[in-house]
DNA sequence: ATTATCTATAGATCTATAGATAATGC
DNA sequence: ATTATCTATAGATCTATAGATAATGC
């Protein structure tokens, strides 16, 4: 009688409705269409979760978990800066490649309903801090060394995040304007995460044409 | 009686369901929403534009038509290359500064709705080539004389996108993260319009550390 | 006369819950 | 007895249309 032998109707719901919500988002997704994916009624998908609201809620923060996990696992390493940057940034596109509808998810339901951005704040909040600090530290060498541009942690997180989160929220339009297959397409992602983290070290170069006197406060 | 004098209201609904479709994607706003908004009943909405699809495609044309057309008025210069690509990312920074709402409506509705790339593709299609042979070529001069490193234009405009753009999608959770007020956002947005075109400029310098033997070709 | 606007409503959802029945754990 | 699953339905939308009335252009 069970679709899914040997797993519990509660995960089953929870796995279609994660799969529907990645595709479509919130709002385009009704609890009958995940029951009819799930392969019951509609009534038990309240009955497990109560709410629609209180379903997606426990996708939504499950996904952001090991959205920022990743990242954090990452860390510690004692590999020169421009091996580590490397490594952080493929890591993320790792991670990303693994979970590609994500992007589109977080930016969908922070935008439309910015209430859940407090969630994310809290769950950052203090792992942020852990990795922020010596990192800062380790830049800051570098530069006062003169071997990289003046910069900060946020702007090579944004550098990344934007690089890397774009060839997945970009992936359908890019199929299509290019006639990308999808062999071509992870041809494609192989490139561009190389690509990315080319663009992020090469970007911290110092400014050369100006070498010589003042390296910091070229122009405000 | 009329609220908006000397504005007819087809006008009137289009642009309160711009507001609305912009703030909320297609799927969350309601015709009786927009209707609310623009002062008028529910039944007058599908009387100019008669179903909710149609009147969304009719905003979302004209407003990917400025997207677009912004990039190609930028066109045509016969400044060095460093110049124009400050030009170009600059002008694609400000239009989304002024359309500060529209990338999210655009990855919304293209994901949601990929039949829509379409439409897109074929409003792109002959205007794309015309700016992108001629550049091409420039680029390639470049690179030939070793002062840039071998790039296409899809790369550039990638880089240009993704970086511009997550400024804008960005910004709910930005602003909450960093407890930013709108006078900080703004601050915040014309240093990343700088940042942004040192980004690519500085990315597309040669690769230094291997310099002199071979230039092309050094990691597969 | 034609066009713009309104009221009213059909028909299709959709969420959430109540209450019945089947399955499971002692 | 408790937990899981089902059927049925209330109540709230929402889109789209029919048909009435008001405004406008000759």
């Amino acid at each position: 009688m069970t679709i899914n032998n040997e797993q519990n109707m509660e995960k089953t719901i929870l796995d279609a409705a994660e799969k529907l919500f990645l595709e479509k988002g919130f709002a385009m997704v009704s609890t009958t269409q995940i029951a009819k994916a799930a392969g019951c009624n509609q009534a038990l998908v309240h009955y497990y979760f109560r709410t629609k609201d209180r379903l997606f809620e426990a996708i939504f923060a499950e996904k952001l978990k090991t959205f920022f996990s990743v990242i954090f696992h990452t860390h510690d390493e004692s590999l020169p800066l421009e091996e580590k940057l490397k490594k952080y940034i493929g890591a993320h596109f790792d991670m990303l490649m693994a979970n590609p509808k994500l992007p589109f998810l977080v930016i969908n339901e922070l935008t439309t309903n910015p209430d859940r951005i407090d969630s994310l704040k809290d769950m950052l909040g203090s792992s942020i801090s852990y990795v922020y600090g010596p990192f800062q530290k380790e830049l800051d060498a570098e530069i006062d060394a003169g071997r990289i541009r003046p910069t900060t942690v946020p702007d090579i997180i944004y550098s990344m995040v934007s690089l890397n989160v774009m060839a997945f929220i970009g992936a359908p339009i890019m199929k299509k304007i290019l006639y990308l297959d999808n062999e071509h397409f992870k041809a494609m992602l192989l490139y561009r995460k190389e690509e990315n983290i080319r663009i992020i070290i090469n970007s911290l170069k110092p400014d050369v044409e100006i070498q010589p006197e003042k390296i910091t406060k070229k122009r405000k």
